[in-house]
DNA sequence: TCAGGAAGTTACAGACCGGTAACACCCTAG
DNA sequence: CTAGGGTGTTACCGGTCTGTAACTTCCTGA
């Protein structure tokens, strides 16, 4: 019998992956360590051994959520080498790709919203990803030659969390849907100042 | 001995701003029953003869605290009568005050992104209540004279509701900061086409 | 071949959860 | 005064959760 998820790569691998994958669907407080073993086709003790806590779980699959990202980043600079406006149209079309029908958002701003606790060991793992985030997008502002290059990061930042979480609220016919027309209206409006 | 909340009023209304209170603070699945009934200085009993379950409770939750902003709403127009374009400054000013460092966001976008149950019977109130506020947004723009009411009002939406969740992960000096900036320049250039 | 570590299995502890039953109390309306 | 409804109290049910213990099985590498 085949799983959803590739049979024959290490447990650790496995559960990661399906961790991801159902923490995404279901939000983390949604599902328990058990159902993740067993979609991962292993079980409870398996993951224990490998990761100290079901908190510490959560850190490593968004550390891998974020890793994903960041690859996909990558795949801006080597599509369109050296040309950085092109980069940054790239990088609206894929968050518009994000917002698909049945998508439930952002990994680590859901998760901010789910763990209240203040102290919570994700929250600071949270700050630093969505913070490296942003400095990325601010560089990619500013290397396309965008004065107020900050400004025009945070907007589109802004921008693509609303769509993430209004998408959940009132779906993808709602305002998210003009997302692609607001940005690109947006970078225009900052190329012209 | 004097609770947080108002000792002499009934124990449905105690019950109802408690869980208000604590659902925004501790998130929904964060705080349970039992927890909210000993704050609100009565009892699960109690509870359950006022609300059929803890998702009804939870709806109701949801629909006072979209009475509370339909309130603020009637206050722009008793504030600046008329003048519509005034109004929705005083929109962005009180939607930045809920920017402040210790917020959690808007309730409902909370509630989205916790109740991920497709099925929950809350998420059909989410969509009505949030569908409601943004056709009262669009009104305000279109009122207020402005081409393109909707795609404002959508943005400005997007926005808000971006830099509420943006607070959560990476706190008040992350992008939301500066919102007010934001919004005020996108209503402006939307007034000069 | 065989030793050792990784993984699977079963059972359990301890806590919390939503929800209900049965009963005692108290306050007010008639 | 008294009947009755709203409320408080206690105990409980069945389920779920994270995390651990003890033991077995299996696979690999020397």
């Amino acid at each position: 019998m085949t799983d959803n998820v590739a049979e024959r790569s290490r447990p650790r691998d496995r559960i990661l992956e399906t961790a991801q994958d159902m923490f995404h669907k279901h939000g983390i407080k949604g599902v328990g360590v058990d159902a993740i073993t067993e979609a991962a086709g292993t079980n409870k003790m398996t993951l224990y051994r490998h990761f100290e806590s079901k908190d510490d779980l959560i850190i490593e699959c968004l550390r891998a959520t974020a890793a994903k990202a960041s690859r996909i980043w990558d795949e801006f600079e080597t599509r369109h080498p050296g040309d950085k406006l092109a980069q940054l149209h790239a990088w609206v079309r894929k968050a518009s790709e994000m917002l698909s029908a049945d998508s439930r958002g952002c990994d680590m701003a859901n998760a901010a919203v789910e763990l209240s606790e203040t102290d919570h060991p994700a929250r600071r793992v949270i700050k630093e990803l969505k913070d490296a985030q942003r400095e990325r997008l601010v560089a990619l502002c500013r290397d396309a030659g965008i004065g107020q290059a900050e400004l025009l990061a945070d907007t589109l930042s802004l921008l693509l969390e609303g769509a993430r979480v209004s998408m959940q609220s009132v779906g993808a016919e709602g305002p998210s849907a003009q997302f692609v027309r607001m940005a690109e209206s947006l970078i225009a409006s900052f190329r012209a100042r």
